[in-house]
DNA sequence: GACATTGTTTAGAATTATTATAAAGTATAA
DNA sequence: TTATACTTTATAATAATTCTAAACAATGTC
């Protein structure tokens, strides 16, 4: 499978085609080794930076939601007024740099297994997320 | 002290001068048993609503940011379009219901203690916080 | 208590993130 | 190749929050 054809399918396989701008946006998060932390301001520069032309927030929007509804982003709950998402869609937890609001990915086994002892009636989990705030230390 | 004098020097300790509108803030905020959880529309729609005339926005968010920046007030990180903050400000947990966007503590015991277990070199912990999404059962 | 000072409230404007709209453009299957 | 259905885009709409500056109120001093 070439490389983009790789792209394209992960495209339909979230119920969209293959377009220029989603696979550039596709390419823009998928393909790198470590865990990318963004927000969509940030790949709305990004995009405009490396390409010549800018691709609306729009597009943008949509096409990180539906990657996000099919599981292949991870929306992250931090205080802010952007919403963050992140390429690692494993359980893990985060801690966010207050000074830079910067986020950096915590495994599972930084943080140790919690354990919920309290039950909920008549709910079902979705997720158990742990956020550890800091700042720097002067 | 006096009932009012009591919110008086709360509103006097967080550097705030005890004026008609912040005063009903506080009672709103403080005067129950029962840890709160709200957002700023919460309170602008019961103040409203208890009261016949409207505090404006403006002062109810400056008010909120003083008692949150003093400590007398918890910010809580979940990923909304709207703040929550919390009268509960001891080292507690949270769960929120997907399905209502309500928000309910969890006792430090609920969860267990947390242990992180990466140092993070330069960095001061501020918080360590668990938020739990759950949705109905069916 | 009256007054001056300083802080406060307010309505409305400004800002910012996000979502909606509708017209022009593009991928796809037959 | 063509018709269809989906996309992109600029722009408008929405919504939370912050800013602004003028009218107003609390406080300390006389």
């Amino acid at each position: 499978m070439t490389y983009s054809n790789h792209f394209a399918e992960k495209l339909r396989s979230a119920g969209l085609r293959p377009t220029k701008q989603r696979l550039k946006i596709c390419k823009l998060l998928f393909d790198r080794s470590e865990t990318f932390h963004f927000t969509i301001s940030d790949i709305s520069k990004i995009l405009e930076k490396e390409n010549d032309e800018k691709i609306s927030l729009a597009t943008i929007y949509n096409t990180i939601h539906s990657f996000k509804n099919k599981g292949y982003l991870k929306e992250i709950s931090i205080n802010s007024d952007k919403s963050y998402f992140d390429t690692n869609t494993s359980n893990h937890h985060h801690f966010v740099d207050e000074n830079t609001n910067e986020l950096f990915d915590l495994h599972i086994n930084d943080v140790g297994d919690i354990k919920l002892k309290k039950s909920l009636p008549g709910k079902k989990i979705k997720s158990i997320e742990v956020l550890v705030k800091v700042t720097d230390n002067n």
